[in-house]
DNA sequence: AATGAATGAGACTTCATTCAT
DNA sequence: AATGAATGAAGTCTCATTCAT
């Protein structure tokens, strides 16, 4: 390895290090705590050198809100090929994305609550036309239709009910978030409940 | 009126002053930014003063998010005695609590984000048994029992059904509130479908 | 006296025992390290306490600009009345103006110095029309006409001249005040004969 | 050429890359706000290599003070070729001095006001004697010399007159600098009948 | 010759809070 | 009831400089 590769490599962890860090801080004392010095305290470095990696503060929190929703929608991506039955895999779906979310609920919380253009320009998916710009959607949309084969089934509605499901979902997951302190056992229920049950019946057009 | 009373009334009004200054300053630059600097030049007094009506931010802050919780639940409340059919009591109560959410945005996010023990000790609905602890959550159920005469109701899944519901109602809400930019015709056609529609597909058990 | 004022007139004292220490921490060690820090240490109290008086730095240099200048026209303002003679009104004035420069060096040599617009706003005097709307420049102006009673002035050479005048007093100053370690006979003698016989030189128009 | 040679002439190259980019900063943003850290960023190296040409900051700004004095007086020394009459010999010098320095304002601003022992080494004219040791002041004596054949001259007063001259012009100068909005047509009559008319009034003793 | 990591000091500023009046 | 003075902690950031490589 050469010397730069391996200077790049340790700045890479400094970098990753930082955002460790930070991610820390932000599940102890919640993101809006966040603040160069406890970052600096907790890697046992000055300050000032944290200004070397980064420019300023907020690249840091982009990053770091960045790094969560990746790994959410990376994770929530692999989930699809799982199944052939659209009824499990909207279940399968609906269950990983709740699961992982819960694996970083700051950022999670976070990145749902923010309303700065820079996050809403990823996460937004109310709008019209969101099952063709966002995958998850066009995920669940895809289930719906799969699920509802005698239908005929208006585009415009279809979008509505994959556009409520989502909402529905992360709307449970932050609660299950803010709710830290449930019990272990209720938690499981409600998201087994939940991803296997209402969700199947959201989806599902009521027969006439 | 004696002295007294009239001074409890004076100093009522000053904290309503005081909070109401609180919610502008969270509405204009967000919750986070709410300072006793700010509200003391919003209300025209020294910073100190405000000490004499609040022993210190905090309390302020839990005071704020209290009182928007509590306009929204009352404002719930007064929803259900418009309509005797179940169905249509769900729909209403649905778009009542979005649309008094869509009135205090900010302080709905943060309250619903906030998973401080303060605060959870409000808004949490996830835990077994909330159906009898919190009166959103019993009125869902009960319209929920209301709209399956004939099946026969396991309690637990029951109060599930509406903590899901709750939760996505919630979620939406907080979608809604977090994709700001949204078009009114959008944003219109979403409450409508999810409180018309969705939310009763959700309370419905499917045939067998 | 009552509180009120008695309040103000600590105020007041408080902010001019700012000024005064930075105006002791540029005499030291130049105008560009005044720092609040110092200003603080200086006056024996917090940092943040500044704050209370000044809203911040800029507005404490500006102030101590102001003073500086306002020091000097008034000093120069009084000059005026002690001879009828015109030539020695003009040696008078440009004596003054020097001895009064040079009590307040470091501040002198900054509004002179500096650009930004605030600054020039006050100082400038090169631009057409300067003795009609700069007091000194006008009192030179009559001096020169004064002077020269035969001549047929153009009245766009006098104000050229009495800029002349102004500038070449302001550089010998300057060049005084950098110069600090000029010894105090060479210091008198160069500003008798400026003042004495130079300015007058450059005010008389030569005989044709 | 060497290796040795070669690497020399690289290490000035560097220095002068160096220096260039801080004249560029001081150009643009003052020179209070020259740093390190800019300069690196200008010529797109590390700021430690700086410390290789240079042992600190200070010799840097030193060095570009002197350099800009430099310039100002080597201009200044080839004009006194141009004519046989010291009359216009002072008019053309005048000229030259402040056109000169009009082409690095911020320099010669700096160099002026500068009061440090290291700057004013170089830069002091108006100690006793300054007409042997200063160039630009011996040649100003020369001239007025020159123009004054049949008086009786006595040295000092020579001296002091060729001190004031150039005392006179360089407060032209800076005012013109720190005046940078003036109209160009203003700028140009003030340097025209300053250098042309003034100057040669002040060097012209009068006739008994 | 050149780099990148690191430091430590210092810059301005905002904040919540206390206290004497 | 209300004020104004004051503090101390913390915030972000910039800087000159050193050192090992």
């Amino acid at each position: 390895m050469s010397i730069q590769t391996r200077r790049e490599r340790d700045a890479q962890k400094m970098k990753e290090d930082i955002l460790a860090a930070a991610r820390e801080i932000s599940n102890q004392d919640g993101f809006a705590s966040i603040s160069i010095r406890k970052i600096a305290q907790k890697i046992e470095y000055t300050p000032s050198i944290i200004y070397h990696y980064f420019s300023n503060k907020e690249e840091i929190l982009e990053q770091l809100l960045e790094s969560g929703y990746l790994k959410l929608t990376t994770s929530l991506a692999s989930s699809k090929r799982i199944s052939d039955n659209p009824e499990d895999t909207l279940r399968i779906m609906t269950r990983t994305y709740i699961e992982e979310a819960l694996k970083i609920p700051e950022e999670f919380a976070i990145v749902h609550s923010d309303s700065s253009p820079n996050v809403i320009k990823h996460t937004s998916f109310l709008f019209e036309g969101a099952s063709e710009k966002r995958k998850a959607i066009h995920m669940i949309k895809k289930c719906i239709i799969d699920m509802n084969p005698q239908e005929e089934l208006e585009g415009g509605k279809v979008e509505l009910t994959a556009q409520s499901i989502a909402a529905a979902t992360m709307g449970l997951t932050l609660k299950l978030i803010a709710e830290k302190n449930l019990e272990e056992a209720q938690k499981k229920k409600i998201i087994d409940y939940f991803s296997d049950e209402m969700v199947v019946r959201m989806a599902k057009y009521p027969g006439k």
